[in-house]
RNA sequence: GCUCGGGUGGCGGAACAGGUAGACGCACAGGACUUAAAAUCCUGUGGGAGCAUAUCCCGUGUGGGUUCGAGUCCCACCCCGAGCACCA
């Protein structure tokens, strides 16, 4: 017997869709809305690879549904094209990236279609295309325009900002501003990578690293975004949101915020303070030596003149290392002593001052107070070159050796007790609070609450990119464009690579370095620097509610429509993305909903991440290990069907699974045995399906398919709704006449996952309007209960027996039918029942002795 | 080191809310059809004792506990995976 014709069938149906648009998404707003997004594909030139079908199956399928169960329906898919392998590729065989690009988008939505995807590509987005990226642009120039407002916890327009009266030079006032706008230009140490010829942000780091790339710190100048202002809304918001708990725990745990105080330290003989960030104020009695980062401001200015060759040969060797070496080389503590002392404000003791690279220049104010005896890194320090170990706090009822390790919890407070501040005795909770209140009082410190998330690096030296709107003048003034200027498009060249200065190859484009600006007359060059992959992300999803509007990214009555109440319904992405995109996206979200261009805090509501598909070998897929599959082969050899049933299959949505050659064949197998059961050779209707009511056995078992179905594609539990249909087939598939109805309906339940196999049974059952149109079908709960259970009968808890029976018999007759089983009479005999647990329809457990 | 997941047959995995562990699929074995093979169909398949489709024992990483009853709940430990990693 033969595969059924899945060949033809697929090819047949994906041009019936395209033909008569079935997969267009309109507007209308009548109908309660469903949108579903997946992570759009990078169209690289590799194409396809066979993870992708798993997340946009599993989307499409939840799509289907939910369009049958009669929600408008937006499951879009787009392309996130620049970038820098793109960009690469085409200075290696001499194309132009936006030719590659048409190539691969190309390929890619062939490949889309090929495995039978619902989408409307009339909203298809294009990063690279113009007419968007005129919107992140537009944006771009949104955030740069913008400052953050404290009071009003929340981004204003830069016109509005308070300028101090003391300000009234226009270049000052200027400075002022630029100072305060969330996009600005900074000098500062960046990543940045010999080879790719760019800087790289510190989230994308090591992901080039591992590719085997080499990236040194060097600092430059660059355009970053204060992400940071948003901290606490970010971390906050993530209460708002249904995301995998790690996922958000990743997040918090990259925002990092923690909260504790400033304090400053005067130092002798120096008219200078140091401030330092400690969570742990309670500990300042505690505090034998203060550290600063190699970096530090202050570090020239207090070294003495005997310390100066061997802080300058430290500083050296710091600078060199990166920050993976700094830490991961480095359990070994190193350090040098500036030859100065500050002042412990607490005990007025004299403390050595010294600098270490195990405290970090960009984090809190770049020195530390260092509490040896409950701080391991500072007990390690301390050990290193002989520094005294104060015990601060102590735990109840444990005499805890301070000098064999530091005790870093939470305990009481002792040994704090001097002239004008006591805390010993307290807890640490409050000795904390009450340090803190201490300090704000004698105002040589603050509360503070402090925030691991950095400033994002928002430029990149590449062409491949959204060119940054701004253009500067020669006496060093700006101008950002205007709206009716965008989009600022990428200059045409043929040349990517980029300039011997380490500039951006759009430096080496004259119309772009050298010109008259229109608005002004005046002599101008753009900016150089190009946004970094990310940026055409951040919002692509607010795009597909609207995706050709000339005038406004999103028309508002669109967006409040497709994304009210909570943002995209689903949103289904590699979980490699937990921090990056999402963060990215989450605060580029709120920026536009500080203006009221988006009416939702958060963009997606619920998130889930798709497992990886492993090799057969269980490793990770990849061409030097030969376990590579190509999706192109196997829709060949199997169909898209079959892949498409066979992803879902293999196991739970969100795990890492192999893949298994003989596990498509099953899933094959499975749609030929459906065939068959509806279908003849001739690919006919079967004569054994007739317009004949159904057994209740058959009544049960499709009603059960119904409902699981139904239930486990609401749970995206997609390997159990297989199993269950399966079990349909098997069942139905050994009766010699099928009942009509049950055929049809579960055609309609096959639908979602196999879309054209359905199509095709959904046409011989006699129907001319696609099966995608068709309602879900609906179960009736009494049907799908088997009338008949399976009572387990226990003596001691040990299963002694079973009987077939009606259901919800009570206690009393469940008993005596038990007893007439000769079995468990023996098990009862001369022995006294003590108890009797009975659990409807499921056990009675006789307890004897 | 810290945080979060997770350990169930030969394999991928099921098991609602503590109540028949192993659904469904793969693989394997036997049988039917066939000249033969493939495809298809039927049957079996956690381990052990046993002539047995009688019966019994053991079994969800390990050791304890709670309960009439634990894959599921609690405690301790081991292993695997992911993320973070001198963030003061």
């Amino acid at each position: 017997m033969a595969s059924y014709p899945f060949r033809k069938i697929e090819r047949k149906w994906q041009k019936f869709w395209k033909e008569n648009d079935i997969y267009k998404v309109e507007d209308d707003f009548s109908k309660k809305k469903y949108y579903i997004l997946d992570m759009f594909p990078y169209p690289s030139g590799a194409g396809l690879h066979i993870g992708h079908p798993e997340g946009y199956t599993a989307t499409d399928i939840i799509a289907r549904y939910k369009k049958m169960c009669g929600y408008n329906v937006l499951h879009p898919m787009g392309f996130d094209a620049f970038g820098l392998p793109t960009e690469r590729y085409c200075m290696v065989k001499g194309i132009h990236p936006i030719e590659a690009t048409r190539k691969n988008i190309e390929v890619f939505t062939n490949q889309l279609n090929m495995l039978g995807f619902a989408y409307d590509w009339s909203r298809a987005v294009n990063t690279t295309d113009p007419s968007y990226y005129k919107w992140t642009q537009w944006m771009f120039l949104l955030i740069y325009n913008s400052w953050f407002d404290e009071e009003q916890n929340r981004a204003r327009h830069i016109d509005e900002l308070p300028i101090p009266a003391s300000l009234t030079d226009r270049v000052e006032i200027e400075k002022y501003k630029d100072e305060h706008r969330l996009a600005y230009i900074a000098m500062i140490p960046v990543n940045w990578c010999e080879e790719l010829g760019t800087v790289l942000a510190n989230e994308e780091c090591d992901e080039w690293r591992e590719k085997g790339y080499a990236v040194e710190r060097k600092p430059m100048r660059q355009w970053m975004l204060k992400i940071t202002k948003y901290a606490q809304r970010l971390l906050e918001d993530l209460e708002l949101v249904e995301w995998p708990h790690s996922t958000k725990e990743m997040q918090k745990n990259w925002i990092g915020r923690s909260e504790g105080a400033d304090v400053q330290f005067t130092i002798q003989n120096f008219d200078e303070n140091i401030c330092v960030f400690t969570t742990r104020p309670d500990t300042i009695c505690g505090a034998t030596y203060l550290v600063l980062a190699p970096e530090h401001q202050l570090v020239e200015k207090i070294r003495t003149a005997e310390q100066k060759s061997f802080i300058e040969e430290y500083k050296k060797k710091a600078a060199l290392k990166s920050d993976l070496e700094r830490t991961e080389l480095s359990k070994e503590k190193t350090g040098v002593f500036t030859g100065s002392y500050a002042i412990n404000p607490a005990t007025k003791q004299p403390i050595p001052i010294w600098i270490a690279d195990y405290v970090l220049a960009h984090y809190g104010t770049g020195a530390i107070m260092a509490v040896p005896a409950h701080d391991e890194r500072d007990w390690d320090f301390a050990k290193q070159f002989s520094l005294p170990i104060v015990k601060v706090v102590e735990q109840e009822g444990n005499n805890w050796d301070i000098e064999k390790a530091a005790f870093p919890e939470d305990g009481i407070s002792v040994n704090s007790t001097f002239d004008e501040f006591s805390i010993s005795g307290l807890q640490t909770v409050e000795a904390k609070e009450k340090t803190i209140l201490w300090l704000e009082e004698k105002v040589i410190g603050q509360r503070k609450i402090q925030y691991k998330l950095r400033d994002w690096l928002f430029s990149r030296q590449r062409y491949w990119g959204e060119p940054i709107p701004i253009m500067f003048f020669e006496d060093g003034t700006k101008r950002a464009l205007e709206t009716d200027e965008l989009p600022l498009l990428l200059p045409d060249v043929n040349e990517f690579k980029p300039a011997e200065t380490g500039e951006s190859p759009l430096a080496k484009v004259p119309e772009w370095v050298n010109f008259i600006d229109k608005k002004t007359g005046r002599k101008a060059r753009f900016e150089t620097n190009t946004m970094p992959q990310w940026a055409g992300s951040c919002w692509y999803y607010l795009r597909y509610a609207d995706p050709r509007n000339n005038e406004v990214f999103c028309d508002k009555e669109k967006e409040s429509y497709w994304m009210q109440p909570d943002g995209v319904d689903l949103y289904v992405g590699g979980a490699e993305h937990a921090v990056l995109h999402l963060l990215y996206a989450r605060f580029w979200h709120k920026v536009l909903f500080d203006y009221g261009y988006v009416s939702t805090l958060e963009p997606f509501k619920k998130l889930f991440h798709q497992g990886l598909i492993l090799g057969a070998d269980g490793r990770k897929m990849s061409k030097s290990l030969g376990n590579v599959i190509n999706p192109d082969d196997v829709v060949e050899q199997h169909g898209a069907d079959s892949l498409r049933l066979f992803e879902m299959f293999i196991g739970p949505l969100q795990d890492a699974k192999p893949w298994s050659e003989t596990g498509i064949e099953g899933s094959n197998r499975f749609l030929n045995r459906t065939w068959r059961m509806i279908a003849t050779e001739e690919g006919k209707l079967s004569p054994d399906v007739l317009d004949i009511p159904m057994t209740a056995d058959q009544e049960f078992i499709l009603h059960s398919t119904i409902k699981k179905v139904a239930e486990d594609i609401e749970g995206m539990h997609f390997n159990t709704a297989i199993a269950q249909m399966m079990i349909f087939a098997n069942e139905f598939y050994k009766f010699e006449k099928k009942p009509r109805e049950a055929i049809e309906k579960f055609v309609l339940c096959l639908a979602p996952f196999a879309p054209h196999i359905a199509e095709e049974l959904w046409q011989l059952l006699g129907h001319s309007e696609s099966v995608t149109l068709q309602k879900y079908p609906e179960f009736d709960e009494k049907k799908a209960v088997k009338s008949q259970i399976e009572m387990v009968v226990q003596v001691n808890s040990k299963i002694r027996g079973k009987f077939a029976c009606e259901l919800d018999l009570t206690q009393e007759e469940v008993e005596t039918k038990a007893k007439e089983d000769k079995k468990i009479q023996s098990y009862l005999e001369g022995k006294q029942v003590k108890k009797v647990i009975f659990v409807k329809n499921k056990i009675i457990n006789f307890i004897v002795v």
